[in-house]
DNA sequence: GTACTAGTTGAACTATCGTTCAAGTATGTC
DNA sequence: GACATACTTGAACGATAGTTCAACTAGTAC
């Protein structure tokens, strides 16, 4: 039991469980959070409104699952960072500045989650786990605490910045200022 | 014509106007963006449905109203810090850290307007304001272009994170992180 | 007064929503 | 085989949504 699975069932289950996580942050991406219901979601996968009801007896369980589902690949991404062990505030930067292109999509339905997160205390502690994750990377980079928060904060804005002002997002220009933050003449 | 209006009709509709999107600014506080619809708009300004829609044809028409108002509520609070000529890092830092008590409920409103932005173009325009505001206190804080883009985006993650994270919101602390965003050394 | 405009009202239309449910099919257990 | 479990389906329920509309009132111009 748990983890290892061999009824073809369960298994059977759990990839339509994450079928549906995908087709809802599909609709994340295309419509926002707003545009989340059991019945975009099920035609986005394909199947009847009943079985997105089925694997998620309410729209907030769906809307966790999801957010719990884009945060983990982010931090994942920002563990490998971390443990590659290379310059960090470039590989943040280049995350950061991913958001402008490829990974925009991903950005927006963060962004829209972790709002959404502000207001309902359930998705709160997965909406901070990102931040967790900067914060641990920002320590690698300076001992200064008030450094390390500032990085984080920064790093929230920028992103931001990019997604609603557009903002230039070449990697350099987002290192230099992440830089800026951490301080001029520190470690690193 | 033009502002001076002497018809009594028309001020009374633009008194109307006004008390609608007040209303609208309290659901959006007590529910999210995502519970503002004519009908609760109408039921919170104790209205007929059709009167909301006299006024703003259009849910979104009613969003774009909304969000104007807010953030020209909240630049005005930035333009009075800079013509005050105190420290404007200080004055800056006090209105962020307003986000975690009274403020709480307009700078929620302001993230979830603003992250509606970010996938409607009409707002892009309204929801850059308070941005352009903070950089332009940035520019009398420091001569640096990147120190400047830096302080607007830690201005906003600090934000973020005091809605999200329920991080300290000691001004003090605020300022400190500001401080050290814009540089150890330069002016102010 | 009459004509005109701006604001106001309540009812209605159609569409979609979250959710429930009884019935059906595959898979596992014995 | 029989039986239980997990998944799947289509239809339906009541509630609420955006929007429209014809009728009505209050203020303005003549």
């Amino acid at each position: 039991m748990g983890d290892e699975t061999t009824d073809g069932r369960k298994a059977r289950g759990q990839r339509r469980r994450a079928e549906i996580i995908e087709a809802t942050l599909r609709v994340v991406q295309r419509d926002g959070a707003a545009g989340v219901t059991h019945r975009t979601v099920a035609a986005e996968a394909g199947i009847p409104t009943s079985l997105s009801t089925y694997y998620f007896a309410t729209l907030d369980d769906l809307l966790v699952a999801a957010l719990t589902s884009v945060t983990d690949a982010y931090t994942a991404r920002i563990r490998a960072i971390i443990d590659d062990g290379g310059d960090m505030l470039r590989g943040l930067a280049e995350l950061i500045a991913e958001s402008a292109g490829p990974g925009r999509d991903r950005a927006l339905a963060e962004r829209e989650l972790s709002t959404l997160a502000a207001r309902r205390p359930a998705l709160r502690p997965i909406a901070r786990r990102w931040r967790a994750h900067v914060a641990e990377l920002a320590r690698h980079c300076t001992d200064d605490a008030r450094a390390a928060a500032a990085l984080v904060a920064a790093s929230d804005g920028l992103c931001a910045a990019i997604l609603i002002d557009d903002a230039p997002a070449d990697p350099g220009y987002v290192q230099a200022v992440l830089r800026q933050v951490v301080g001029p003449c520190d470690a690193v």
